[in-house]
DNA sequence: CAAACAACTGGACCGTGGTCCGCTTAGTAC
DNA sequence: GTACTAAGCGGACCACGGTCCAGTTGTTTG
């Protein structure tokens, strides 16, 4: 519980032994290094095992999946981030306006995702992303947000909505392909939370 | 030029050898057939091959890829699509207001994935979406609906987050996972697109 | 019809994500 | 220390998307 990052198994209860917990953290650290230092897309899953001095198997019995390993690295900046909106200072934090609080979090996204998104990109492919835990952390977030500011709408569709507009796929074709830069993005996102709730009412 | 579904290939201007027009054919139909018995996620490559009766290497170098034979699978009812929304009747076609383009818009490309999410996925996998020229098609005509509606937005960025609402991925995590239905997903883009639009001079 | 060539063909081959299962080892009870 | 057991281990194995290339075949030219 105290880590929303781990495996996909359900939890036993009964503590990590200690010969796994050293392989986690070898193959955690193996994966984080590989990721920096060739680009996460660019590295196998036979490449960590190796580095990690590790089998395949142990690999995958730790982390299931690579979209997984690649959230497990990314989980101590997701766990910093999720501190920062739930509890952390305005406008990010509670205390400013709601509109203010979403576009503050998209564009934390969008930073997030412009250093990281080969690791957001992995850890987003399949259906990881909205199994994942940290998306429904980010789902609940915007909608309660998107409920203060505005009663009458659909709170839940909408903020999935909005969540694929900050999705790694969508990011990097628009800077890649299309050559947006960060700042168009953020703009975007502002105007598109300023407009998703200037609609109240009319 | 005449389909805009074909290879990935650059066009050489020559025509197309009689037994290559053969089996395009026969790997079409079978793949087809084979899509609609089994559900598109559930037939590999070897399978259409094999049912088509031609060996592997022909099939990938007439589709390129498993996204690119699912859209070419689909794009029968995509050429139709394009012509209703560019010359067909109104709400979709041209006649109507922009708002009421858009709305139609969508609402088919759900009806749409209602029925053929599966085969969508399948050629939305990997970058393939945003590198379809089904995609450049779309998003030409929403820019456009977007600029006749609003002067102001930056309507380009606008299309691709919109579009983004519409896709595969996320129609099938709302529809089965979070068990919304078609009508509220309809409902949900027509108020997107309203508050979309309705910022205009706020 | 023959010659010549480009396009096409098919299946062996490869890399990669992911699974399986017989063996090993850390922890526990006595 | 010994015996027992469940958790953990690792690498052989599998499926699938995609590539390669040596041989074949349709088409064109004279």
């Amino acid at each position: 519980m105290s880590d929303p990052f781990e495996l996909p198994v359900v939890e036993t209860g009964t503590a990590e032994r200690t010969d796994a917990a050293r392989n986690r953290e070898r193959i955690l650290s193996a994966a984080r290094r590989l990721f920096e230092e060739k680009g996460a897309g660019c590295v196998t899953m036979d490449e960590v095992a190796e580095a990690a001095g590790v089998g395949k198997g142990t690999l995958f019995r730790r982390f299931g999946s690579r979209a997984s390993l690649a959230a497990a690295v990314l989980s101590e900046r997701e766990r910093g981030f999720q501190e920062s909106f739930i509890r952390g200072e305005p406008p990010l934090g509670p205390g400013a306006p709601p509109e203010e609080r979403l576009a503050a979090f998209g564009e934390a996204m969008l930073d997030t995702l412009a250093t990281h998104y080969e690791l957001l990109l992995a850890a987003e492919h399949g259906p990881a992303r909205y199994t994942h835990p940290a998306y429904a952390v980010h789902r609940l977030h915007v909608t309660l947000l998107l409920r203060e500011a505005d009663a009458e709408c659909d709170a839940e569709l909408l903020a999935d909505t909005l969540l694929a507009a900050l999705g790694a796929e969508l990011f990097i074709y628009l800077r890649e392909v299309r050559g947006m830069d960060l700042d168009r993005l953020k703009g975007g996102w502002r105007e598109t939370v300023r407009r998703a709730l200037a609609g109240v009412g009319v």
